[in-house]
DNA sequence: CTAGAGTATATAGTAACTATATAGTCAAGG
DNA sequence: CCTTGACTATATAGTTACTATATACTCTAG
C-alpha cells in the first residue's frame, strides 16, 4: 500500500486477491484490459477495490470462452448497453455449458458404474439371465454394407449422438441377426446402438429388448470371437435352448482401458428361446 | 476408407467426427496419446470406431483440466483400475465445476437485472421509499482504519466471498454511520457488504436492514459526492426527516461499464426516521 | 492420364500465460 | 546510516495445445 494516497492495492496484493500470478496482472496492463488506477513516478502500480470487481468480470468472460482480444475490444469501448448485451449472450452460453457439464457428469457416473460392475465379473462363465427392457438408440442398418456407406452411416450415428446429447457414457454396442450368427458371420452387424438410461422424447430410432439371454464374455480381439461363440452354442445345447432373433455385443474393456488387444473384453448377450 | 481392410476411418473422417482440426489428430498421434490402429505402407492413418470412444474420453479428461501430458501418462499405462480411479477423481472435480457454473449463471442473472433496472432509473431524483429486509454479508469494521489494516480486512472479505461462494453478482457496497456522515466524512466507511439474495446457513456476519430510506444517485467520482449528500440533506429537511443510523452506498455504473470516472453512478440509500 | 481432393511431413505462428534474469525500491533492524 | 530481505519493475524466453502454411505425395473419377 502506498502511504500517501488512500486505499489502494499493490500488484502483489491485487494478484493474490485475484488468485492469479502477478505476471498475469502485468500482462493485462500491457494488453490494456486492466490498467491500475494509479502509477507512481517509480512505475509502481496501484489498484482499487472496484478494479477487483472488474477483474472478476474479466475472469467470468474469459471462463465463458471470450478471448482477451475480444475482452479488450469491450474494455476500450465500455458502456452499460454493450455490457448488458454481452451478459445476455453469455447467459445463453452458460446455460448450454451447464447442460454439457451435467451430461458429462452423468457420463462419468456411467463409466464408474460400468467399470465397478466389470471388476466383479467372472469372464469365463456363460450364464442364462432374464434381461429387463432397455431403450437403445440405433444406427441405420449396416448389414452387408459397403465400406463407404458404413462410414456414412456411422458418421450420422455419431453426429446424432452428439447433437442430441445421446452419449450416455455407455459403450457403443452392435446387434447381429440370428441368420448371420448361424452362418458364422459374427461381425456382419445389422445395427450399432447405445443404451439410453433416461430416454428422451421425440427420437424415432429406439428399440426395447426384454427376455432371456445367454450372457458371457470374450477375452481377446474380435478375430478370435468365434471360439467364444462356440462355447455359447454348446451351452445352448446343454440347456436345450434355441438361438433367438438377435445377439448384442458390447465392449467392456477396450482401447480406453487396455493397450493390448488380446486383453480386450467383449460382453455377448445372446437372445434365446426355450426349445 | 481403405478398401482392402474392413471398417476404418481416414484421418479426415475421424477428425470430422471428433469435431476437431485434422492437425489435432496428427498432433495426438505425434505425442502418443491416440495413434491409429493401422498405418499403411504410404503412411496413411486408419482409425477404428472404438478409437472414437477413446477420443471422447480424452476430450472429457482435457475438458476437466487434465493436461495432454498427464493424459499421455495414463495412455502409456492403461488399466481398468487406473481408469476407474481417474474417473472417481474427475467425478469430484466435475461436481465442483458444475457448482461454479451454477453460481456464475446466478451472477450473470444478477448483473442483467441490475443493469436493466439501472437503465430505467432517473438519476437526478431523490425519493423516499420503504426498503424490505435484506441480508448482507459484512466485512469486519473498517472505520478509521490504517491503510495496512484496510488491505488486510478487504483481503479477508474478498477471500471469504470466494471461498464461501458469497459473490452473488451484486455490487460490493459500503456502510457509513450517521456520526461520520454528519461530520462530512462520507468516505469513512464502517463496513463493506455484499447483498445475499439467497443467504446460506452458518455465516455469522449477516445483518438485515428494513425501514424508510431516502434513495438517490450520485453521478461523478467519489470526490464530488458531498454535492449529492447536500441534496439529500435539503430533501430531508423539506420532508421533515432526520438521519437514521446508517447510509448505504453501491456503485451502479463503475469501472466495469464506464471508462470515465465522471460518469460513474453511485446509489445512495440513506436510512431516515420521521422527525 | 490428368484434375482436384485427399493424404503426409515439416515448420512457423498463436493465445494466454509462466518462468527467469536483471535491476531498482523500500521498511525494519543493527 | 547502512545493510538485508522482501518487495517492485521491465525484458525476454519458454510452455501448452493447438492452428496455419508450405511442400510433396497419393488416390479416384471423368
Amino acid at each position: 500500500m502506498s502511504k500517501k494516497d488512500g486505499k489502494y492495492l499493490t500488484t502483489g496484493e491485487f494478484a493474490k486477491l485475484c488468485k492469479v500470478n502477478k505476471q498475469t496482472i502485468f500482462y493485462y496492463d500491457q494488453i490494456g484490459i486492466l490498467s491500475p488506477v494509479k502509477k507512481n513516478e517509480k512505475g509502481y502500480r496501484y489498484y482499487s477495490i472496484h478494479q477487483l470487481e472488474l477483474f472478476f468480470v474479466i475472469d467470468l468472460l474469459k471462463d465463458l470462452g471470450m478471448s482477451l482480444n475480444d475482452i479488450q475490444q469491450y474494455m476500450q469501448n465500455k458502456s452499460p448497453e454493450s455490457f448488458l448485451s454481452i451478459m445476455y449472450r453469455k447467459k445463453e452460453e452458460i446455460v448450454k455449458k451447464r447442460q454439457e457439464i451435467e451430461m458429462k457428469e452423468k457420463m462419468i457416473e456411467a463409466k464408474i458404474s460400468l467399470m465397478e460392475e466389470a471388476s466383479h465379473l467372472e469372464f469365463s462363465q456363460v450364464t442364462l439371465q432374464p434381461l429387463p427392457e432397455a431403450t437403445l438408440y440405433l444406427s441405420r442398418n449396416i448389414q452387408n454394407i459397403s465400406d463407404e456407406k458404413f462410414v456414412e452411416v456411422i458418421s450420422d450415428f455419431i453426429n446424432e449422438l452428439q447433437i442430441s446429447q445421446l452419449d450416455s457414457g455407455y459403450p457403443i454396442g452392435s446387434i447381429t441377426k440370428r441368420e448371420q450368427v448361424l452362418k458364422g458371420e459374427f461381425s456382419n452387424y445389422s445395427y450399432l446402438y447405445i443404451e439410453q438410461p433416461n430416454p428422451k422424447e421425440g427420437h424415432p430410432y429406439f428399440r426395447a429388448v426384454k427376455g432371456d439371454f445367454l450372457i458371457g464374455y470374450h477375452v481377446g480381439s474380435e478375430k478370435t470371437i468365434s471360439h467364444t461363440y462356440e462355447r455359447f452354442f454348446s451351452e445352448m445345447e446343454r440347456l436345450h435352448l434355441v438361438l433367438g432373433e438377435y445377439v448384442f455385443e458390447e465392449f467392456i474393456y477396450d482401447t480406453v482401458v487396455q493397450n493390448d488387444k488380446e486383453y480386450f473384453v467383449t460382453k455377448i448377450m445372446m437372445q434365446v428361446d426355450r426349445g
